[in-house]
RNA sequence: GGACCGAUAGCUCAGCUGGAUAGAGUACCUGACUACGAAUCAGGGGGUCGGGGGUUCGAAUCCUCCUCGGUCCGCCA
């Protein structure tokens, strides 16, 4: 693994630290903000020349004194207590041979866990809209991320394939549809059926007392495993899979395993019972219940209705219980709406009250909700969620009609580059946002290719590849980097940045940032572009070389980002 | 009532453990294509970092109060 230039100074800044006899948490060094002045900075000497009661400045002169950097960097010590760093021709140049050579090579290592990412979590009967796109699209980056910084990792999409919800579209069935209960007549059930049903048993469980408890009696039987509604159950789990397939696999997103809350089903009593005999679990006004420590305020983790129907608190558990029997992971990241952080707080606190959660750690990775322009959860201008297919299938026309426009490209090639153009936008507008906060969705900033988007991106690197061709075919091949101007210096910075935003992206479970990273190299690589002209006249064949062999090094690690994003790079576009 | 998250340019967002002139994109204005691909690049205008107080040599960042949003708060998932 070849070190990145940030991690060979960070190991002489805290040598001169030491020297010194200053404590290395405050060698911290960092990439400059003032790119003007330095490459990297160390700010630390303020906080040294506080703690001990001196004048940064003789702090300055005592870590400089002791500073030995190999001929590799510049240092300088200015006013108030700045550490300045400039990269030397040699380290520039060797930083690229590197990353030329293998982009991988700069990425630190993590030490390798066990992690499983649970991601996606769609609900039966119901089509994916958008507000499944944060999952998947965050979930699958980071599913990428943790595998290439070293770790083994596992997924499930962990269905709504059980619970109340489907005992009140069964109620519904029954209502509006009693024909679909007769086997002999085995109609078929669409996504459009449901689409219908989904919500009008929903909107009718609230409003109707009578309706409400019918769903519940169906939900019971449906648990206890009643023929009829088990063999309905089943096809509306089979159309629902397929619809949800097809969208996952449009988006790129994998899983390990596909798994539903039924699944679980036949742990619950039991696993519920023996908590209630170990003295975890107690009777609550009619339920079981775990009570968690009062100074955590919060409400107690439900097991059981006092209906003596199971709810999530219990398939959670149990889900927990099953994987650690079953995969062991190290780890098990949730990648669910924040809105869900107090029953995460609730499930993981009675996990641990169980005693059967061991080393494993539970994180809840969670995202923001998905606003519309107007700030409110997203609708469509009709009023009602805008289906992810449809979402889809209109950022593909709008690449469609760009790349006609252009004229490079038709018939199938057309329609396999748009597709990917699409996704990148897609994904790149999700991934570009920190999954904390709230965002804003926008089809107008969607649809748009230009600036910090995915296309963009894209569209950098088949410009790249078109100049490598055109080289090759006058006689020009990339050579070693040696050329080392002003233009280039920003573009190799920004080469040598890609290990510590991985690693942040890893630590943070934050794939926005090697997106911005994606982005900020792909501007490098254009601004360098734009101002070094490779095959033109008067350009000395040896410069002309080495900057292909920069940029080459960039368009490296630029396949790797979009890769790691889940983002395909067009041939042409 | 309790708890959590947020408020940064007209709009959408970055800003890592407090540091040197708060950054992008978009929109607007200007310049660069008989093209190493203009889905690009270069430049310009535009900000009391929600408000008050505090800590500090130094605050968008830490503490505190307030205002305004959003979210959650035992039998839905």
């Amino acid at each position: 693994m070849q070190k990145t230039l940030i991690e060979t100074l960070q190991a002489f800044v805290n040598a001169a630290f030491e020297r010194a006899g200053y404590d290395t948490k405050f060698a911290a060094v960092r990439v400059s903000d003032r790119p003007d002045l330095a490459d990297f900075q160390c700010n630390g000497l303020m906080g040294v020349a506080k703690s001990q009661k001196m004048n940064p400045m003789e702090a300055g002169a005592a870590v400089l004194d002791a500073l030995d950097m190999e001929g590799l960097f510049e240092a300088d010590f200015v006013k108030p207590g700045f550490l300045n760093f400039k990269a030397t021709d040699a380290a520039l140049r060797a930083l690229v041979a590197a990353s030329a050579a293998d982009p991988r090579a700069l990425a630190g290592r993590v030490e390798r866990q066990k992690i499983m990412v649970d991601y996606g979590g769609p609900n039966l009967a119901k089509e994916m809209h958008v507000g499944h796109l944060r999952s998947a699209i965050v979930g699958h980056g980071l599913i990428n991320l943790l595998a290439f910084a070293g770790h083994e990792v596992v997924s499930d999409v962990h269905l709504g394939d059980w619970g109340l919800q489907l005992g009140q579209l069964i109620t519904q069935i029954e209502e509006v549809r009693p024909d679909l209960f007769e086997d002999e007549v085995l109609r078929p059930i669409t996504m459009l059926d449901l689409q219908e049903w989904y919500p009008a048993a929903s909107a009718k469980s609230k409003a109707d007392e009578a309706f409400r408890d019918k769903a519940r009696i169906a939900t019971s039987a449906l648990q206890a495993g009643d023929g009829r509604y088990m063999r309905l159950w089943q096809r509306i789990v089979d159309v629902s899979i397929a619809s949800l397939r097809r969208d996952y696999n449009r988006l790129g997103c994998e899983f390990t395993y596909f798994y539903g809350e039924s699944r679980y089903q036949e742990m619950l009593g039991p696993l519920v019972q023996s908590l209630e005999d170990k003295g975890v679990a107690e009777p609550s006004d009619g339920a079981i219940v775990i009570h968690l420590e009062e100074d955590t305020k919060l409400p107690p983790l439900m097991l059981r209705n006092s209906n003596g129907g199971y709810g999530y608190g219990a398939t959670d558990l149990a889900t927990i219980v099953d994987r650690l029997e079953t995969d062991r992971p190290d780890a098990i990241l949730y990648v669910v709406d924040a809105r869900q952080k107090m029953h995460f707080q609730q499930v993981f606190l009675g996990m641990e009250k169980t005693g059967l959660l061991g080393d494993t750690q539970l994180e809840h990775t969670a995202f923001g909700t998905v606003n519309g322009t107007d700030g409110k959860p997203f609708k469509t201008r009709e009023g009602g969620v805008m289906r992810l297919h449809d979402l889809m299938e209109e950022m593909h026309a709008a690449a469609r009609k760009r790349l006609e426009e252009m004229g490079k490209l038709e018939g199938a090639e057309l329609e396999k580059t748009a597709e990917q153009i699409a996704i990148a936008a897609i994904k790149f507008g999700e991934l570009s946002h920190d999954r904390e906060s709230n965002y804003i969705f926008d089809m107008e900033q969607f649809l748009q290719f230009e600036g910090k988007t995915g296309p963009y991106i894209q569209y950098t690197c088949v410009r790249i590849a078109s100049l490598m061709e055109n080289a090759r075919a006058a006689g020009l091949e990339p050579s070693a980097f040696t050329e080392v101007s002003d233009g280039a210096r920003g573009l190799v910075l920004t080469l040598d940045a890609f290990a510590a935003k991985l690693a942040r992206a890893v630590e943070t479970r934050k794939p926005s940032n090697m997106a911005l990273h994606v982005y900020n190299l792909a501007n490098a690589t254009n601004s360098f572009y734009q101002s070094n002209r490779v095959l033109a006249e008067g350009v000395a064949p040896d410069l002309a070389a080495s900057h292909l062999g920069l940029l080459a090094a960039a368009k490296g690690q630029l396949d790797l980002g979009l890769t790691l994003l889940g983002i395909e790079v067009p041939a042409k576009m």
